[in-house]
DNA sequence: ATAATAAATGTAATTTATACGTTAATTTTA
DNA sequence: TAAAATTAACGTATAAATTACATTTATTAT
């Protein structure tokens, strides 16, 4: 590298860059927010999202996925960047943007002696604590990103176990949108688009009659994706 | 601050944190794109787009703001976060993650000198050259964001001048969906939201009979919002 | 055998989207 | 000054999607 390209760099600011994940569950129909307590100062003690600095030699999608995978111990969990937080005196400690990720965890799937090493704890979203820094503000924007996000892409299925009733999934839908939903038109709109499979097993958890399991078929739903389909919820 | 804290902060790697904009623009019935020669190394001379490392004491968007400011004379210019771009070895140079933004302009109103002076040039958004680092990349996923937005929230508006008639707002919306849409229902559509306002003044650069020129309603249309009215296009 | 419970289904009414042809206003030109 | 040319403006009929709404079914517990 030539001598000025050097310099034009040297002369530049360099700051701390994190990554917050924003980690949401479902659990006994409702959404689920997982937080921790900090281990760190500013604040120590109070609650906070997971998450850490990003590391020279890693990109930061990988940061996320190592904060996520030490805390939960699972690997390829669905996230995605959710939007950078860069106001300069945000971090009252040292100069610090981070870029937030939310993520989609099946509740059931995760180590739950990791989580509770952590101090860590599902919160229902609707009882959020205080979270230290802009951390509230990081959750409200993720949840406004679920919702429009939920309605036009499957990623409510990364929230269910892999074999899951229609009820249950509009118990999901409904926590999502806040809203009730019309059981008659949901299953409809839902099985319109053909990327269930129906199984022969039936859920009898909730009901003596027992519901039908179902599975998101990836598969067929990629296929659909490159004829220029739109999947649509309510 | 406690000594822990600040060890804890020490401890931790730093690295550049730039902004880069996605700069679009309408004329003559074509989205466009704006971009520059590059002045430093690497690859000083390629074509880039603007861009800027974010200051210590300044806000991540305050950057992007600055830039664009710098380069087109304009301020209040509609600009939002793209994504980060944060692999680890995207800059040859240093380690460095670029917050990209993109803005929306109208066309008409920059500074053309100013632009001149900065060795920019709007490409048709269908001919771009090759860019440097991962700046098609960014032109590519912003695009995208364009076209999924402007369907959802009035953004088109900004790229045109402040009076406009529903032909060119049509010629707008063909451009970024890059589609061709029926002339009467796209009229039928846009007037049912209620949010232009019609003027008596008629433009007739582009027919014999002049078309009715319109003005985008701002106030009627954060009202709407209010209400809980979902704003859409085709 | 009966009661209780949630699952599963269908149809009619309304709203929204699509497809498509004609007339109107104006300028240019013959 | 009449005719030609050109884009703007408009309406209706059809199809598709969404909404609203009530009953029957499978199963377990009593």
């Amino acid at each position: 590298m030539k001598a000025e390209t050097k310099d034009f760099y040297i002369e530049q600011d360099k700051m701390y860059v994190a990554t917050d994940c924003i980690i949401f569950g479902f659990d006994a129909g409702k959404l689920k927010l997982l937080i921790f307590k900090r281990r760190v100062e500013p604040q120590k003690g109070a609650w906070s999202l997971i998450g850490s600095f990003v590391k020279l030699e890693e990109n930061v999608s990988e940061a996320a996925q190592r904060v996520l995978t030490e805390i939960t111990g699972l690997k390829n969990v669905f996230m995605e960047e959710l939007k950078s937080y860069g106001v300069a005196d945000r971090d009252p400690g040292y100069r610090c943007i981070s870029i937030a990720q939310y993520a989609l965890i099946r509740v059931e799937d995760y180590d739950r002696e990791l989580v509770e090493k952590h101090g860590a704890h599902w919160y229902d979203m609707k009882e959020v604590p205080n979270l230290v820094l802009d951390h509230n503000q990081m959750v409200a924007d993720a949840l406004e990103r679920l919702k429009r996000k939920a309605r036009y892409q499957p990623i409510g299925f990364e929230l269910l176990p892999e074999k899951f009733t229609i009820p249950q999934l509009q118990q999901l839908y409904e926590a999502i949108y806040q809203k009730e939903l019309d059981a008659r038109n949901f299953r409809k709109k839902v099985l319109s688009h053909n990327v269930l499979i129906k199984l022969e097993e039936k859920d009898k958890s909730s009901s003596r009659r027992g519901a039908f399991l179902y599975k998101f078929d990836h598969d067929t739903y990629q296929q659909l994706l490159q004829s220029g389909y739109n999947f649509e919820i309510s």
